[in-house]
This record gives structure tokens, sequence and C-alpha cells, in this order.
DNA sequence: CGTCTTTGACCCGCGC
DNA sequence: GCGCGGGTCAAAGACG
């Protein structure tokens, strides 16, 4: 029972499945502090495990917590130090690296000195005790006091995920019933402002895997025909993901990129997704099941808390290496696309985070069904 | 009894 | 075309 990989609960999960676009994804900014180290990692959707043209996001969740638990100790304990210090002034010079060692040591010698010390020991020993545990406490103050800060931290990241997922939910609900209200057929719009909104439309249905959708011409092309067209629909979802905190251009380039009659006249454009329409539902399907986004983590604690629920579904050896990597699917919401790499090295663990476009038709790949 | 993990098998994509 | 590796599935078992 691994129910340390369960995380704390949240919408962060959800919350991705309904779109992939950097306002979403946002939320995996949220879970790592700004000044956690950040690589991306985004599958252009050239196919599957070649690994071709990824980003990748590598965040090192907690090398910045260890340093503030190393501040927060060496100031906590800077009285004990001090102490300690003054105690010991005969030159045992202490480095700050080896302060958790050497706390221990001061202890003793400490101790030790009270031991040897019998002519007026038991004031002196008193004082000692005194002033050991004042630092003790101090430190357990700042400890308790940086604990409240991260779960203060934590919870508003976890109602600002909520409030932005029900936002999500309640705008696609909205959109597919505006989809339905719509005629089905609209072939290739010229790029205009609505572009945005549709894009936003599109990219959740492929999340969320609700089927090839009637507006199929907005993703364009089999993904090996132009490397420009090629990659844009998922650069798209990709490109926000990138730097979610970089947010330039959120809406732009991405939406022209996308369009495969970008540069075209109306007409070209209208002769080109006529032709294409049959085609494009194809490219869409192939666009749902390779659009990938993947955030990976370095985790030097045993138990992430990353906000979402997972459920182990896989366990597999991977080449080359001697540690198991698992598979975790998130749970928070059904049918979330979001998945959870994690190798099961002692220390730290290396962390991943998939979001994929669903293949809810294709979904089962197992034993032959 | 329901949920979750484990694990062997299967499928797909890529490289040769 | 074939083999390999990665990713996923679901049956079986474990656990609360």
């Amino acid at each position: 029972m691994d129910k340390g990989h369960l995380g704390g609960g949240g919408g962060g999960g959800g919350l991705l499945a309904l779109d992939a676009s950097p306002r979403q994804l946002g939320f995996l900014n949220l879970l790592s502090p700004a000044p956690f180290h950040r690589s991306m990692e985004a599958d252009d959707g050239g196919g599957g495990g070649g690994g071709r043209g990824r980003r990748s996001i590598e965040v090192d969740f907690f090398s910045d917590e260890k340093k503030n638990m190393k501040k927060s100790r060496a100031s906590a304990g800077a009285d004990a130090e001090d102490h300690k210090d003054q105690a010991s002034a005969a030159g045992l010079a202490i480095k700050k690296e080896d302060l958790t060692i050497n706390l221990l040591t001061g202890n003793n010698t400490r101790s030790d000195r009270s031991m040897v010390v019998d002519d007026d020991g038991a004031s002196r020993a008193d004082e000692d005790r005194n002033g050991r545990n004042t630092g003790e406490l101090a430190a357990m103050q700042a400890e308790l006091s940086r604990m409240n800060e991260e779960n203060q931290r934590l919870r508003g990241m976890l109602t600002q995920v909520n409030s932005s997922y029900h936002a999500l939910q309640m705008h696609l609900v909205a959109l597919m019933q505006q989809r339905t209200q719509m005629p089905p057929v609209q072939p290739q719009q010229p790029p205009t402002h609505e572009d945005g909104k549709n894009e936003s439309a599109i990219v959740p249905r492929q999340f969320l895997g609700l089927g090839p959708s009637g507006a199929s011409a907005d993703v364009a092309e089999e993904p090996s025909n132009s490397s420009t067209e090629v990659g844009s629909p998922r650069r798209s979802s990709s490109n926000g993901n990138e730097d979610p905190e970089r947010g330039d251009n959120p809406d732009g380039p991405s939406t022209a990129g996308w369009l495969p009659g970008r540069g075209m006249s109306q007409q070209q454009q209208q002769q080109l997704g006529a032709a294409a329409k049959g085609h494009d539902q194809q490219a869409q399907e192939a666009t749902m099941r390779k659009a990938r986004v993947s955030v990976r983590a370095r985790s030097e604690a045993p138990i992430i808390a990353d906000g979402c629920q997972w459920r182990k579904y896989g366990q597999k050896m991977a080449k080359g290496n001697p540690c198991p990597r698992a598979y975790y699917r998130c749970t928070m919401a059904t049918g979330c696309p979001v998945r959870k790499q994690v190798l099961l090295t002692n220390w730290p663990r290396l962390v991943r985070f998939l979001v994929k476009g669903v293949r809810p038709e294709v979904a089962y790949r197992g034993r032959g069904v």
C-alpha cells in the first residue's frame, strides 16, 4: 500500500484535463514555487516513445525547501550555536554545512562539560540545559512557522486551482452548448478574434477525449507534412506549458500557428478546407493521440503532495536502469489525462508529469478485446 | 466488500 | 519486416 503517492487533494488534474493552454498549466507553475529550477518537456507529437522534439520541465521541488530549512535551522539554532560557539571558543571551527551534525556534537560537548564541572555543577548544568532548551524551542518554533507558511501557501494554491477548475468547467459546458446550437459545418473561418475561443474550445475537447469534434478544420495537417504546421497544434498547447510564467502572447502565436489557412486567401482556405476535411479528422485523431505535455520533477522527498490523487497502474523496469519506473494516473477527475511517471530511485525520485490527449475510443490497448 | 497495488501480457512506435 | 523498449491494461491478490 503505497498510499504515500496520493496527493493532498485538489483540482490540479481536472484542470489539466480540461485544457493544456498556458493558463491552465499554470497549475504546474503553482505547484512549483518560483525559485525552483524548471525545465519543460512538451512532446511535439512526433510519435511515441522516441522522445523526438520534446521539451521538458524539470522541477527540483525540494531543493529550495532544503535551503530554507537549512536557513531556518541555522537561524533557529543560532542561539544554541552562539552559546556553543562561546563555550567552545577555543577554535572549534564549525562549518555551516556541518551544522546538523555539529548540533549533536555540540550537545555532547556541552553535556561532557557539565559532567566534568562538578564544583558548582548544579547551577551551571541548569543554565546549560535551559539554554539548550530555549535553542531547541526556537528551532522548533521556526520549523513550525515555516510549516504553517507552507501550509497556507498550499491552501492558497488549492483554492486557486479549484476555482480555476470550476471556472473552466463552466466555460467548457457553455462552449459545448454553444457548439451544439451552432450550424455543424463552418469550414475554414478566417482567423478572427473568435479563434482564440474556438481554440480553447477545441483543446479541451481533445484533452477531455470527447471524441472528434465537428469543426475538425482547426487541426490541420498530418504530423509529418511540414515542420511549421505540424508542430503548431501541439506547440500551441505545449508552448504555453513551456513557460507559463513568461506569458508572452498567450493567444496570438499559438492561435495563428494553429490554422492551416494562415496567410492564404479565403477562397484558397475554403478549397483547402473542403479538400482536407476528411483528412483533418484523421489528423485530429492522430493529434489527440499524440498531443502530450510532460513535466519532469526531481524530488528528494519520499512523498510528493502535488495536489492530485494518483493511482498506480503500472510499473516497469526501465532499460539500462536498475530502478523501476512506476506509472500513476490522476484520479481527481474521471477521464483525467494527467499521468505521472516516477522513477523509483531511492533518492531523489524523478517524477515526470504527463498530460496527454486521451484516446477515448482506442484507450484500451491491453489484452485483445 | 471495495479499493488499490502488483504483475504478466499486450500493443504501438521507432530503429535497424 | 523484425526486434526492442516504452506504455498500458486488467486479473489477481493484498489491505483496510
